[in-house]
DNA sequence: CCGCCGCTCTCCCTTAAGATAGAGACTGTC
DNA sequence: GACAGTCTCTATCTTAAGGGAGAGCGGCGG
């Protein structure tokens, strides 16, 4: 099954994957909700996952369909390497990762694996996730201040719409220059969207 | 001819193309320099051409063919609607824009009228021209300050890259905060990303 | 139970950023 | 030649941001 906002995606999938003798697409669906629906309705061997899609992302999706089949097989699927996102996919039980840009083989090679539910590591992915490990990882709360800075609001703005004060704010502000290792908040803004932290 | 760094996209649109009795997928590149090495080679009737593309982006590869060929018809084809870039890229001559999430009818329709020489205008383009037309525009010098602002530079620091004082650094700033309606220089990124101005 | 961690708050201090106002030099156009 | 726009620089002032240090409180795991 292919999940992906783009229906020019899904007809370049299901071509590839339609013309394999022992791989057939028996459903498509174009946001988060119409995904999860179309996994209760037809329990695919593999679920092809857009990280990016309307309505729910794919991070929503890969938990709503491993309550419904903790046995689901997943392949998450994005177009930027940097996203953050694709470790919390993976950690929840996504099965494998792939980036957009892939050749025809890689994908058809990940797509089998996923099938016979051994895990697809690529190798940009392995790399990332080693770098990851030695950076320090933000807490949800800042993460939550994170967003608001990249939104350009003020510490005394996030402080109000938070409802905590301008010092814990500038707190909260200070530790994420720290953990991102920039000088300024439009710094730390620029780092954390590369990282994939935030998506403006 | 087609011309996207996804090879899963091409796969789409060929496959889109090829259906169709009056159309046919004369040849593909998967980045920008290709692109336009492929056009010359074989001169296709229309150039579907991603904007944002390894090498050479969407933007310079419209100069270079327009300059091989005057009359080339070249129908853009992005995943943002925000882009700036699609601007410069119809006034130097692209004959059409296209969203990549654009329903299958549409993408043929816009395939169509630009084989034909006519403009394909979708609606959410129109409608984003005229209020780009009501918004001041930013002088070069504003954009390159721009750039270093979005990177998380101080004004000295960017003064100094720029070799002018930190002084005029400021100003400049200023004019784009005033330009941008932002308050401070970190919702200027956030608005300039949004309006596509700069690619983070 | 105690220690670690995350969240909250406080105070002080330094520096950077933004607001305001004015001005000279260089383009190109009408 | 006058004019508009851009880029450059100057100065002063206010406010926001960032650095450093400390401390109370609640949860969670050894």
């Amino acid at each position: 099954m292919l999940a992906d906002d783009h229906p020019v995606v899904r007809d370049g999938l299901a071509a590839m994957v339609n013309q394999q003798p022992d791989m057939e697409v028996v459903a498509e669906a174009g946001d988060g909700d119409e995904a999860i629906a179309c996994y209760e309705r037809n329990r695919p061997d593999v679920l092809v996952l857009d990280l990016r899609m309307p309505k729910r992302d794919g991070v929503a999706v890969v938990q709503r369909v491993l309550e419904i089949n903790p046995k689901a097989r997943i392949l998450i699927m994005t177009t930027y390497d940097g996203d953050e996102d694709i470790f919390q996919c993976l950690s929840q039980g996504a099965k494998g990762y792939l980036l957009k840009d892939a050749p025809r083989q890689e994908i058809l090679s990940a797509i089998r694996a996923v099938s016979e539910d051994r895990p697809y590591t690529s190798t940009t992915v392995a790399a990332k996730a080693l770098q990851r490990m030695a950076k320090p990882s933000l807490t949800q709360r800042e993460l939550d201040v994170l967003q608001l800075v990249a939104q350009g609001r003020s510490n005394k703005d996030i402080a109000r719409r938070l409802s905590i004060t301008e010092g814990t704010a500038k707190t909260h502000v200070k530790a994420i220059l720290t953990k991102l290792d920039a000088i300024s908040r439009t710094e730390a803004v620029a780092v954390a969207h590369k990282r994939g932290l935030i998506h403006l």
